[in-house]
DNA sequence: TATTTATATAGACTATCTCTTATGTACGGA
DNA sequence: TCCGTACATAAGAGATAGTCTATATAAATA
């Protein structure tokens, strides 16, 4: 990663608004337009412009240049940035489940009330 | 509203609060009771609360009952969710690219988008 | 140059979120 | 039974986010 990486409280706050993704679902698809997103959705161009704003301080979207038109596309580091995040908490998760599995291995008094853990992940 | 899934809205709006992902971090390493979460941060117990319940709502969480303390636990379902939302979005972008690259396999003009270079404005 | 097109920005309004204090509820212990 | 503990809920203040209209900017076009 060259630059700084997006900041995780950006990216989370970025991909809270269903507009938002939704747009991130479109440029999923290829590069687009302010216009052309748009017009899929019922709000003014300037609220999808506020949007695009946070989307692209969130490391989200890229956009570049063309005469008049400033053309989207996805850009992959706001998604990595939550991918590590959620990866982290994972990683923490399942470690604790190592150590309680292991606790429980040894024989050693168990909790009375603990109730049997009810689903894996995925 | 605009809204898709809305357990996909409600696990990420749950995500996109500071406090609730560092309520998350603390309970990847175990249960915790509603008092021990209160504690390392710097607000009233109501206010802890009530990220408990946006993170139970979203599937995030669980809880317990054990007298009169409610132990939470994490639940992987939200996160599920989540990543479910992630993928989806990775392999609409990378099916693009593949499409794309194919594309400029075959020696068609490319579409308008070639230069990989960051125009970068601003 | 004047006009149109594409997008950004400003200001105001409203809805939602976050947090507080105050209070309610349920359980356990004396 | 009475009291303390653990937590939930209510109500309201203050902050923030989302949206609109109006306007600015900048490039393309006539």
């Amino acid at each position: 990663m060259y630059g700084g990486a997006p900041d995780v409280d950006a990216a989370f706050a970025a991909l809270a608004h269903p507009v938002r993704r939704e747009i991130l679902t479109r440029l999923a698809r290829g590069e687009a337009t302010v216009n052309e997103l748009v017009e899929p959705f019922d709000l003014t161009q300037p609220a999808i412009s506020h949007h695009l704003r946070v989307l692209e301080d969130a490391g989200l979207i890229a956009r570049r240049v063309d005469g008049t038109r400033r053309p989207c596309r996805l850009s992959p580091d706001g998604v990595t940035t939550v991918n590590r995040w959620l990866e982290m908490l994972r990683t923490a998760y399942e470690a604790n489940y190592r150590r309680l599995d292991a606790l429980l291995a040894t024989g050693s008094a168990a909790p009375a009330s603990d109730p049997p853990e009810p689903t894996e992940d995925r």
